[in-house]
DNA sequence: GTTGACAATGGCTACGTATTCAAACTACGT
DNA sequence: ACGTAGTTTGAATACGTAGCCATTGTCAAC
């Protein structure tokens, strides 16, 4: 097989030397534009293309921002679909390392410091704040995304967890809710813990109960099985607050398929924001996170406001950045009556 | 700032040559133990991370695969999932350039061609067959992913779209559809050109008509929107066949909104199997696309059998390989009857 | 005609690592 | 003691590019 071409190649076909080939591509505008039209005639005919491999190297510049997010759940993949979008209109490139809760976080964080990308994103509320430390040794510019608890430890993005929760549940209680049940997914992540607070607190200042019930995990079918518990005890509450979007659809699944009928027989929230919830068929409502706005903040807070600004990561204090970003409540059907409500408490 | 600690400096500070440091981290069995344990200290402590970039340069291996996948849709994020899980298992990095339909593609292929990825997925009808033997043309290892169009070009992968969709077709006439229209995304699609041919045929055999409606993309509100001029229609058709799986949620809501109801009015099937297909509120009869068996094939393809086999890219034919992947129906709620259908005939 | 400014180009080196080659050293059998 | 094979290590080099510096050429102003 041929040997791969390089600018010294494209050189000699061109009869110029290796620094002309190089500028011909790096900055076309410092060559005349005869050189410019044979250098690029000879690398179209050899079919020369750069190696963005020995430029990163040579300019400490990759082009490419990490990402260390969970393999599964419909957030997430939202979540990478705007960072993918926005960084391609930053001309930078996403090198994603997904990883489900059997690998090993340590292995991951090691082969992501490797690649010299220019900013690295931590996306999963699965990395402690120990690996965080570590992770910002590197000298590799960080930033936590929804990951509350890194607040204060290195630059970080998240939704305002608890002030969103907070604004479902003075819902919730002005649409009559007086018995509510909070289903959160892992009780140990950070972002769960946040958004209990907020419901707990909200409702507790109306004198209302919130007890929290484990669904185990964050996806569909955690959500199903929990609606299985709360459909066959005793008393069903009137409101069901969930810690997540896919979460809640699994619970309004769970609960018409145990003949509970949302919202008549109870009311129900989510958090996230997804397209789904948009759905008709769902037709939920949650709190809208800002998933454009929070990824633009991380970009920003990763790579600097613009690429060519100085005051963004230089002259820094010592204490990270911590952005929180609002949410927006959004109404859907879940609590919303199908009919006037006739038995007024 | 303090320079980048490179392996030059873990040699100085450990008192030994360069090679050696690099030799306890490419190759640790070729070092005696007691060097070993020094230099592994001596790194430790200038908190030395090896430089995968210029590792890349030497070794001519990046470890990372590319793959250009459409910004949007459901089936692709589950996809870019399970690209991202499977490579991590065979220890590469998935370098995502996802597009929107605005954006260049030729921008983004000549993008990602500067990356000497180890492999390149191209998973878009987006891309076209010029595209495609230019992109040949740079020697990178790639493979067409759900291109049905690639197939004979460059080595590519696919469910058996007409198959799959003929399976549905046969299905939807086993339950007594005799008036039958299809919804197709962008008819210029490959994959929407061939599935509608296996249904037309499969149709065609029983004497059933199929015209195409088309809804104009992929999304739900397509389908949602495309519903309405369905509901609208003077006559109703007893079977909705959809071309994909989010597109078919949005026909299913928009149905129903519209006061039609899936199955008694009509039935309804879709393509893909998203993971939402199989969630209780949908409940839709659908092809599953074994996405796994898609994703490893691909991989397979790309980076050959096993990273040291030799047998798969090396003594090739000239004709590309062209993987094609048989579909499982789904049977959901969707197709079948809540009650005995009463009327016959 | 001389000078200065500026554009265009080539030579050379460095980016950080892996690998080849040779040298030094070890161990072991005769 | 000597040769041989094997192990461990260091010196040197190459991977392909960008950027510094120096050189040459061009042109206008004095």
């Amino acid at each position: 097989m041929p040997r791969r071409v390089t600018s010294v190649d494209v050189a000699a076909e061109a009869g110029v030397s290796q620094a002309t080939v190089a500028r011909t591509f790096s900055s076309p505008e410092h060559v005349s534009p005869a050189t410019r039209a044979k250098v690029e005639a000879a690398a179209e005919t050899l079919g020369y293309v750069p190696n963005a491999i020995a430029r990163s190297l040579k300019s400490q510049r990759t082009n490419i921002v990490g990402a260390v997010v969970p393999a599964t759940g419909e957030f997430w993949q939202s979540v990478i679909s705007a960072f993918s979008a926005q960084l391609a209109a930053r001309g930078e490139q996403l090198l994603l390392f997904s990883f489900s809760d059997a690998d090993d976080v340590d292995a991951v964080l090691a082969s992501v410091a490797q690649y010299r990308v220019d900013g690295l994103v931590l996306a999963s509320a699965r990395i402690g704040s120990g690996q965080l430390v570590r992770m910002e040794r590197t000298g590799l510019p960080l930033v936590a995304f929804n990951q509350p608890a890194a607040a204060g430890i290195v630059p970080s993005v998240s939704v305002d967890n608890e002030s969103g929760m907070r604004d479902l549940a003075e819902h919730v209680i002005g649409r009559g809710a007086r018995a509510v049940q909070y289903v959160g997914g892992i009780s140990s992540a950070s972002t769960d813990q946040i958004r209990y607070r907020g419901a707990a607190r909200a409702l507790g200042e109306h004198g209302v109960a919130c007890p929290y019930i484990s669904a185990g995990g964050f996806t569909y079918d955690d959500g199903y099985k929990a609606a299985a518990r709360i459909a066959q005890a005793d008393d069903l509450p009137d409101a069901v607050m969930v810690a997540g979007d896919e979460l809640a659809f699994g619970v309004l699944d769970g609960l018409e398929s145990g003949g509970i009928r949302v919202p008549d027989d109870l009311i129900l929230t989510g958090f996230d924001g997804l397209p789904q919830a948009s759905w008709a068929g769902y037709d939920l409502t949650t709190l809208v996170q800002s998933t454009d706005v929070l990824v633009e903040k991380a970009i920003e807070l990763t790579l600097g406001r613009r690429d060519g600004d100085q005051t963004a990561r230089s002259d820094d204090t010592s204490a990270p950045a911590d952005v929180v970003v609002p949410g927006t409540i959004r109404i859907g059907k879940t609590t919303t009556p199908t009919q006037s409500p006739r038995n007024d408490g």
